[in-house]
DNA sequence: TTAGTATATGAGCATATAATCACATAGTAA
DNA sequence: TTACTATGTGATTATATGCTCATATACTAA
């Protein structure tokens, strides 16, 4: 059985995986990826409602994903732990082994 | 402007991510990453209900994180795509990076 | 055949998440 | 001061997710 330090792991986790779990959200970290941006140019930039743009990122702030540091108006994030990039590379790597999957299943026919 | 390939690329990625984000999940990809286990053993070593269990390991194989074998009455499970651990360690960076922010704001008290 | 075991799934409910709109706040600049 | 801009947030609604119970399916063994 799960020890309780175990579970609590678990959970911490999850919340860190579901801050990315998000189409826009990952569409942020990949602008982020090249540089710190404010939240009007993140909205201009992936098409969505600035107050929803501000909603994902104090989901990812929260989470610890992003910091950010207000410049006048502004208010400007960036990937706080560079890392989570890397992360899309695992999740390339199952993408791949579906498509080749699907062909795999295309020659069966 | 975001690309259409590449808003799609980001909900495939948000879906796999997605399938990650629970904690009785990520116990469950914890304990495969030892070897292959059968729906009875992985819901005794996690602490759930066999048909909760089942919906969470339908939930990754529809994701492609998982595969599995029939064996008699037994439905075994593995991962399918190693590097999902890796994801782990990147997520435990942001957990370490969590601690060194909260200590920061002890020592300012 | 019957009984038993492992797994999967439909229905129902509770909760969580996401998007939108309207409004509030905070800084800038005239 | 007023007007403007960037951001954040409360309220609402729609949708998604997760859990439980009951039931269905499939295999085993007597």
């Amino acid at each position: 059985m799960l020890s309780k330090t175990k579970r609590l792991l678990f959970e911490k986790q999850a919340e860190i995986a579901k801050a990315i779990a998000h189409p826009l959200r990952i569409a942020i970290v990949d602008f982020l990826k090249d540089g710190e941006q404010c939240v009007c140019d993140i909205a201009e930039h992936i098409g969505a409602e600035r107050s929803n743009v501000s909603r994902h990122l104090s989901v990812m702030v929260n989470a610890g994903l992003l910091g950010f540091r207000k410049k006048g108006l502004k208010v400007i994030y960036k990937l706080k732990t560079p890392c989570i990039v890397d992360f899309f590379s695992c999740v390339s790597d199952v993408l791949k082994q579906q498509v080749r999957d699907n062909e795999k299943l295309l020659k069966a026919l």
